[in-house]
DNA sequence: CTTTGTGCAAACGATTTGCAGGATG
DNA sequence: CATCCTGCAAATCGTTTGCACAAAG
């Protein structure tokens, strides 16, 4: 747990970014949870038990996490923008019904070939997104 | 052209709709383009000599639309939905640099198995999303 | 004539911004 | 101690809603 801390700091350091309380709450939080959040979701449980974070500070700590590159934003829904601090390439899956987004391993899907798509684009990377129904639905 | 307009008349009637200007006209606008413009690059366009439809006239027509599949949402951006009167399954490029948005037709990739990937989940289908650098950039 | 669509303006929810005070390196 | 971050509240942006009037079938 220290050790994980640690590592945290270490990580938020070596992108240049100044550790705070709250953004380290906030990287803390997205790596224990594999479900996606948005901005509100993360505000909602850091504030659970006592406040640790202002809405504010949630998105710019989030902005800043993103551009550095240590988390990412996952679109597939209307309206809402979800983070992801798996930023190693993977797909996604997601229930029509409930909303829910699972990763899927890069390796699960044979490649697509991209690259011999078009000569206007010079393409650097895709994902598949996958959808249907989750056991739960 | 009279005739494309029949036709446009006659796909909306099939769906249960009612054939009114305003939603005509949104209809007509997202057929001929192929930009996959958000709600407000369709008003202005449609506004553009004279006035036609109303900010909410053109919010409700694109969810009726929607709502019988003759239009999909496209959501490759942060913040803006797009929409895309090419329903066939397709996938899309997107220019990492100035956000435009291309269809890949649906036989330019090959096959992803998604149906051995997991069983915890029925999957019903599923895009690629290429992204990169379009020619302009 | 019944049902559904339109237009306006106000409401809404998610995100951003301005600014004064506070913490970090 | 200079720089960057935080928190608050107000602002902004895209979208939705309530309601009175108008048009479609």
């Amino acid at each position: 747990m220290q050790q994980q801390a640690n590592h945290i700091v270490q990580t938020l350091k070596s992108k240049g970014l100044r550790v705070t309380p709250q953004r380290f709450a906030v990287y803390a939080n997205l790596l224990e949870r594999s479900d996606h959040p948005t901005a509100d979701d993360i505000l909602m449980d850091l504030n659970q038990t006592a406040p640790t974070s202002s809405q504010a500070t949630v998105y710019s700590s989030l902005q800043a996490l993103r551009d550095v590159s240590l988390v990412r934003e996952v679109l597939l829904e209307e309206g809402v923008c979800r983070y992801d601090a798996n930023v190693e390439p993977h797909h996604h899956f997601r229930c029509r019904c409930c909303g829910a987004i699972a990763d899927i391993p890069w390796d699960a899907l044979s490649d697509v070939d991209v690259h011999s798509l078009s000569t206007k684009w010079k393409v650097e990377g895709y994902e598949v997104t996958v959808h249907g129904v989750c056991d739960r639905c």
